[in-house]
DNA sequence: CGCGAATTTGATCGACATCAAGTACCGTGG
DNA sequence: CCACGGTACTTGATGTCGATCAAATTCGCG
């Protein structure tokens, strides 16, 4: 699994003070003897579930990378998390998913059912409170994410779009973007058009390098880190 | 307390399936022996508590209305959610908030220390269910706000927001805004004067009624409806 | 190497922001 | 009850950032 030692993040299971750490962790699919996970994968843009689907499984990414979206009527689209590799989610507390998920580029996950995980968490007071710690950890993010889409430059969004990517997925300094421009824009609120000319400006101004259009090297996290500010 | 007949909605207490109904509810904050609330009052536009300061306590609205928002440095400002009577506020599974809360106008209260209600949750299964509950409605309402910044018009926008009053806090009809039009630019992404704009339209087309720039009336509401799709 | 898709770049447009007055609302005090 | 003053709201004129429309160019896979 990769990135455990990075710093905890979204749909990440983090273990709070009052868990004995290690009673759970990045397995926690299979926490609880009672829970049988199943291995699936997905191919490139197929639908893991849909928007308003019975919620019958959670996953968590075992390879590869994930998108979960709302659309309006019109097709305009916003995504509102990219799930990688260790990454909970489809995680609902009522019975239907609330996004759609599909796997943005060929990608396996691991899912359980559901009702297994409620049995559990009915039954067993760590697994309630887990529960509850990775939702929590998805509404950071989402509260993160309303202060950008509602308040951001564009160049804003993009710094702090690369900032995210650079924490949860950077591998010796640099990390080859699984998601393309669109789905960039999507999760920004801006247009590919946009976002391709915010990289090319910072791209210009030495912030950042390519090899290749999805294959990024931050050089100046700090001047990223001021922008986003 | 208000509004128990309405649809459940963000930060007010719900029961799934599983949980006894009646074993706790609106009066959530005091459903544990070992929880003892206190009442409090705060004035129009006092701050309740800050953003990153120490989440000491967990809050339900008992009269009045609050407004739970982020800033930028500049001082741009994006509002997360607006807390009416019967909400529950401030929970967060962190040690510190992660918004700042104000009263918009008097408040009055109750307010529980995190610490008893993160003691029994660790005790008491039903408990934990509740706070992952409450978080999973904030997460929902969370994730269709996104969609709502990141892509909706600024009528949409407006008509989402009358929606979400009206169900909130309408009453024969009718319903009273207890925040102005600069908190609910900053609840939309929008400028006070778009959303002063939007509602004159609104108001010229017949699909509103005002008595007061602040008592407002819906008579379309299927019109906003379908704007809102 | 060649081909379709993805990305970049350019030109123009438009929705909403900004700047700037007016007007209405409402709590206070006479 | 009414006059007053300050704040909130509305309305108008103009500006701008990012969207849209439209080609190139590059990428990466077979």
């Amino acid at each position: 699994m990769l990135n455990q030692s990075l710093a905890a993040h979204v749909s990440r299971p983090q273990w709070g003070p009052w868990l004995p750490t290690g009673s759970a962790g990045p397995d926690f699919l299979a926490a609880h003897p009672s829970i049988v996970p199943t291995d699936f994968s997905y191919g490139r843009n197929e639908t893991i579930y849909g928007e308003d689907e019975p919620a019958e499984y959670v996953y968590q990414v075992v390879r590869g990378a994930v998108r979960s979206y709302k659309l309006l009527s019109d097709g305009r689209r916003q995504i509102g998390a990219f799930h990688l590799p260790g990454d909970v989610f489809g995680m609902e507390s009522g019975s239907n998913h609330r996004l759609t998920a599909e796997a943005i580029i060929d990608s396996a996950v691991r899912m359980v059912k559901r009702s297994a995980l409620a049995a559990a968490a009915k039954s067993d007071v760590n697994i309630a409170y887990a529960l509850w710690m990775m939702t929590s950890g998805d509404l950071r993010h989402a509260e993160d994410h309303m202060l950008l889409l509602g308040r951001k430059t564009a160049a804003q969004r993009v710094a702090t779009f690369l900032l995210e990517m650079d924490r949860r997925l950077s591998i010796a300094g640099m990390f080859a973007l699984p998601m393309g421009r669109g789905d960039i824009a999507d999760y920004l609120g801006l247009t590919l058009e946009t976002v391709s000319r915010t990289l090319s400006q910072l791209h210009g101004e030495g912030v950042l390098g390519f090899s290749g259009a999805r294959q990024i090297t931050l050089r100046n996290r700090g001047r990223l880190a001021v922008m986003d500010a």
